[in-house]
DNA sequence: CCCCCTTCTAGACGGCTGTCAAACTAGACG
DNA sequence: CGTCTAGTTTGACAGCCGTCTAGAAGGGGG
């Protein structure tokens, strides 16, 4: 069964919401916007809660964005984002070992392989 | 009190575990050598699982082992790597959006935490 | 219409990171 | 000891990434 793992496409597809993660100030970042009971959470507050310069912060949201982790919108002046619960579960999922995890994705055919 | 997410060092030391897996060869690695039910991976089958030189090879276990994600051994000749499921588990339960998650870091709170 | 506030874009810069080739270390086997 | 295989270390190099400053774009309110 699941002596192969993960082939290249979609190791790469999952890659992409692995490193979006992987930077302190997005996992902050995201944490902030998923305690967030509401869902919604704008801008203004995630500059606030860092000491980075404006262009910076509005740059980890488009990462996570890209990545699928979040969505947002312009409501007004201000921009709202929220998270995308499914594209973490599915993050989750892979990593968690009492799960087909890795199997599950990976199986991609016998003989499939570069 | 949840209004407020990880704070920077744990985010900080969680973000070295998705920063490993944020690399799709690091994470097929992973994979491959968590789809093993045995649990030991020799590097030499690694190394023919992908089309790269040895060093690079090399380097991508030294990676995750750093994150503590998996663990080595020397036995003889061979050099073999096993996952360390806690590691795996606690960055699952992070991003699992049916449990606490991002709450149950942040709070710091009664007794609970990493 | 003009100004202000919020947010994003553009461009630049320094540091990190993935890759390779070359050389080294650790064991096995005569 | 000599040599072969397996794996790591070292050093170099290109490309990516996080950060900043400066400036532009989207809207609200006098």
């Amino acid at each position: 069964m699941v002596t192969q793992a993960l082939d290249e496409d979609a190791a790469v597809d999952l890659t992409q919401g692995f490193k979006a993660l992987g930077d302190p100030v997005r996992l902050r970042l995201l944490s902030l916007i998923a305690a967030r009971a509401g869902g919604e959470v704008c801008v203004c507050e995630l500059t606030d809660a860092f000491s980075l310069s404006g262009p910076t912060i509005s740059h980890h949201p488009r990462v996570l964005r890209e990545a699928g982790l979040v969505g947002s919108q312009r409501r007004g002046t201000w921009v709202y984002y929220w998270v995308v619960p499914a594209k973490l579960a599915a993050l989750s999922q892979l990593l968690d070992t009492s799960t087909v995890s890795f199997a599950a994705v990976c199986h991609a055919g016998p003989g499939a392989r570069r």
